[in-house]
DNA sequence: GAATTAATATGGACACTGTCAATTTAGAAT
DNA sequence: ATTCTAAATTGACAGTGTCCATATTAATTC
């Protein structure tokens, strides 16, 4: 009854089981994301939980969900600021995911982690829609009309995606081009925009 | 003594526990692969592998190493075959993983899970710069050269990475371009020859 | 306001995991 | 033959997710 004690009944729980597990996700990876150790981080019983998440997976697919949301303010922030020309704006899209992937890599890392997700979570897959749209919206703009929106947007995406879970996973030295000076992801960015050959 | 009974020593334990160990990987995915079922399938004790295998780690990065140099020698067999041209070549090479990672989406996972691989292994990292060098010296004979060929390797890489997981995971359908017909996989890589825009 | 119902938290249990330790077995070396 | 060593065994431990019966509190109904 006072403003102390009333310990049983938690009254904002689910909330506070999110920020402590995106606390353990950040500071130890996903692997380190257990229920139990959440639930401790907390402060409250090992089931406790069960009560706000069906399982772990929906805990987690709450957190990658947050986190496309977080990542989609971000893109749609930055693209309304830049330039007009298409590249700027490409590399606008470019530059503000990388640098979240490299800021926060086990945030970025669950985004992509389908088997800990619930692939079929509608709002899981409209936040990453938003992202997607984004770049679809952006290239639609492009006078280049051999090739489809669709298939310049996958190739772009892909190639963000394989770059950032390169160079999160160490896998990818951060060097500039050899040749150009350039930083790599903006020399890489510059292979798509330009093409590999003459 | 007899040809039937000697049960106690196995005699030939690593290799029948990598060949369970990648069968349950290609039927049930890396979740599955845990120690104990794979001594079970073996027929052995659960603490049998730990006279072959340190951890967990060291048995996945040694299904890891097997697989990149299966991988490898298929793309440099058909390296070798594909015609002469620079975009002749990187086709065959993008044909050849692609194809690999969808005829063997566990497998090919498990090649970029390196939490669950020994990262620092000097083979399993010298049996993928084994394709990576493969992709090098194909990207080395092309003229335009404001762009350094390690730029060029990292963006297809990147790129193909990304495809492919991507495809894997249900997160593309394997649709044609909208606008020319041919295939998605084809279509990304003329984005990737030719650029973006004009 | 009292009684009932629903939501929420608890601790115990179960089957599973990886890894360690002590022990047993069998082949190799002296 | 005896010793040594590599390779297998079973048992244990701490940790996990999830289920269950129980306890507590809040909300709703009468």
């Amino acid at each position: 009854m006072n403003a102390k004690s009333s310990t049983y009944h938690h009254g904002n729980l689910r909330e506070e089981l999110l920020k402590a597990a995106m606390g353990i996700l950040d500071e130890s990876g996903i692997e380190a994301v257990t229920i139990r150790q959440v639930a401790r981080k907390v402060g409250v019983g090992h089931s406790a939980p069960a009560n706000h998440f069906a399982d772990k997976r929906a805990l987690l697919t709450q957190l990658a969900i947050d986190t496309f949301i977080e990542l989609g303010e971000l893109i749609k922030r930055d693209l309304q600021l830049a330039p007009q020309g298409l590249s700027e704006k490409v590399r606008v899209f470019t530059d503000t995911l990388i640098e979240f992937g490299l800021s926060q890599p086990n945030r970025y890392r669950l985004l992509w982690r389908r088997d800990y997700l619930d692939n079929d979570s509608i709002e899981l897959n409209g936040a990453m829609d938003v992202i997607y749209d984004a770049l679809l919206a952006t290239l639609a703009t492009d006078k280049k009309s051999n090739i489809s929106v669709e298939s310049k947007a996958i190739a772009l995406w892909s190639m963000l995606q394989g770059y950032v879970t390169m160079r999160i996973d160490g896998n990818l030295e951060p060097k500039q081009d050899e040749v150009s000076g350039k930083d790599r992801q903006q020399a890489i960015v510059d292979v798509l925009l330009n093409g590999l050959i003459d």
